[in-house]
DNA sequence: TATGAATGAGCCTTCATTCAT
DNA sequence: GATGAATGAAGGCTCATTCAT
């Protein structure tokens, strides 16, 4: 590949994200069906015909979003999946939770919006699904390592706590106390 | 007040109902954007015009749906707010809590759009914030009372967790190990 | 004719007079569109169906109001209609178009509404010129007399001039100085 | 800037007009309530949907077609306004206002029509008032200067009697005669 | 006579998407 | 690539009118 065509390529890449940046922004704020994609574009600072030339649809546009929150999701933990957990990994897994959940309530924002939405969900279940079940088996593992009786529903529960925890984060971030429910949390399953 | 005023009134809240309950089912199928008045007047078998007859928006429809919704889950409960909770009336507002998520899955599907999406939370906080205090502040004693350093902390966790619950349960019934979950928080908390 | 047929039939005029008067003060406030028979028939403390039972649609209610204030308007000078008018009852007629004006805003701002209102004049142009004609006939009669050169443009000027001068009375009555006007009026025409 | 966005503005100014200009002409024939944003669309050969790319609303759109009307008004006269008219001036500006009358039938409908329509006043009253005060202040000036006892009565009644018979040859224009009572009006009045 | 629930056409407006430039 | 004018379907909502009671 020429050079042109490669520097090309990146720069149409961080078009790419300075799109999906603005849309994630407005969609955690005002919700999807409330952002147009007319505001998206005015926050991206391109024009509404542009959009086009990066992401087929609306609903493109939201799944790559959700895609790639994924994939980044992903690729802070991804040492850790051979073999079953030490309590200290378990701890550094939970620790590593907290902080993205910090660094990127947009993110959440959007991702709850999307599982709370069955026609949205839909279009994004197979890649959630793809993130959820290395996870739990991971969990699973190390529960009955540690065990546990029934380790796929202690996995199950500890996965949905995080979720409740996340969306009660996302409502309120400034009043709940997420640092004391993460030690809490630690004393509980660890 | 003549027996036939009140027929009318009667019937009137009646078809009040009838309307809600179409709607709480396609709102929850297909998102509240996504759900036309259209549709719900059709589901509900009556014309378009006449919703706002019984409802003043689409707005004021999901609100009234929200609030009775609450309003029924707070009547479950309303025993135990004099005092601090025996271990026996914890686990009694357990099994409750997960026999009421069971027979209401359309309503809890419909209460995550709702604070899943910051344009809905808005009209219902208020209203929602009501119905949690009571709740947290009973947990937060029973808590305490158990001897945990933050029972505050521990309360809201317990809520976060039962939502996380819940969500995972509306998103996939079939597939998530409810029962056995029930059992292991009982463990943990009781 | 039976005694209670007669008195049905005033009891039945009485509640078309009562709705006519609700309708015009709503009319005359937020414009005819803009008025809609709920309004009137709440205003009218009636229901909505028994105003069908007086007037068969919103259009006729309007005509009906416009031919009432019509014939009001003319009872009030049919008197002089058989010879040309002295100056004496040339200046009466005009002292009495304007108390005729101070005492019935609402029914003249109805006027103007109709007659700026193409599709509403329609209905009720004959009415007009059965009102206007006599009017300008004995105008341009007593301006013949007094050795006008064009009696008919005279009297139409005239016509024309209290139309203006109603309409911006109508418009902001405390600020017009209708009584001046009318002096500087009669210095001019008389 | 560059021509071309130079040109784009000028374009959009073009389809302003034809917007504005089909608009007005259903406006004065159907008046305001009932002509739909539908049949403007039709009429100016554009869709629905692009009305609203140059007006934010069906009010916005009368409102700017009376601006610009009044605005254009304005400049057919801004010369005399430093210093009392003369005689000469006085009987030019009679002339230039039947002639802008005759000129701009359309326009004077809706002019009507919006000052008789309380609702549709209330959006276009301000203008209305920068329009109207100087014109009434040169006139009054005018009269002053004739010797008239109470010259701002007489600007006001000399305004009426303008509104007036615009109206009257609005309303049917074929048969009001409107070149004699120019006439008259001179003959009164300078 | 009187009520107000019910209808449905039609209105204003929004918005994802396309396309000429 | 980049723009934004243009389209048209669809949505929320209003309202004159009808009709069962």
């Amino acid at each position: 590949m020429p050079r042109s065509e490669e520097k090309f390529k990146e720069l149409r890449e961080q078009k790419r994200i300075i799109i999906m940046d603005a849309a994630l922004e407005l969609f955690a704020e005002k919700g999807f069906a409330s952002t147009s994609i007319s505001m998206i574009a005015k926050h991206a600072k391109i024009s509404k015909g542009l959009m086009y030339n990066y992401f087929d649809s609306k609903e493109e546009l939201i799944i790559s979003i959700v895609h790639d929150g994924f994939d980044k999701f992903l690729r802070e933990f991804d040492a850790n999946k051979d073999s079953v957990l030490t309590d200290d990994e378990f701890e550094y897994f939970i620790d590593k939770t907290f902080e993205v959940l910090r660094n990127n309530l947009h993110f959440w924002k959007l991702y709850f919006m999307v599982i709370a939405q069955p026609q949205v969900l839909k279009l994004v279940d197979k890649k959630l699904m793809e993130l959820v079940i290395p996870f739990i088996t991971v969990l699973s593992e190390y529960f009955a390592a540690k065990g546990c009786k029934n380790p796929m529903a202690h996995a199950q529960l500890f996965g949905a706590m995080l979720d409740g925890v996340s969306l009660n984060y996302m409502i309120d971030p400034d009043n709940f106390p997420i640092e004391e429910i993460k030690q809490i949390i630690k004393t509980k399953f660890i």
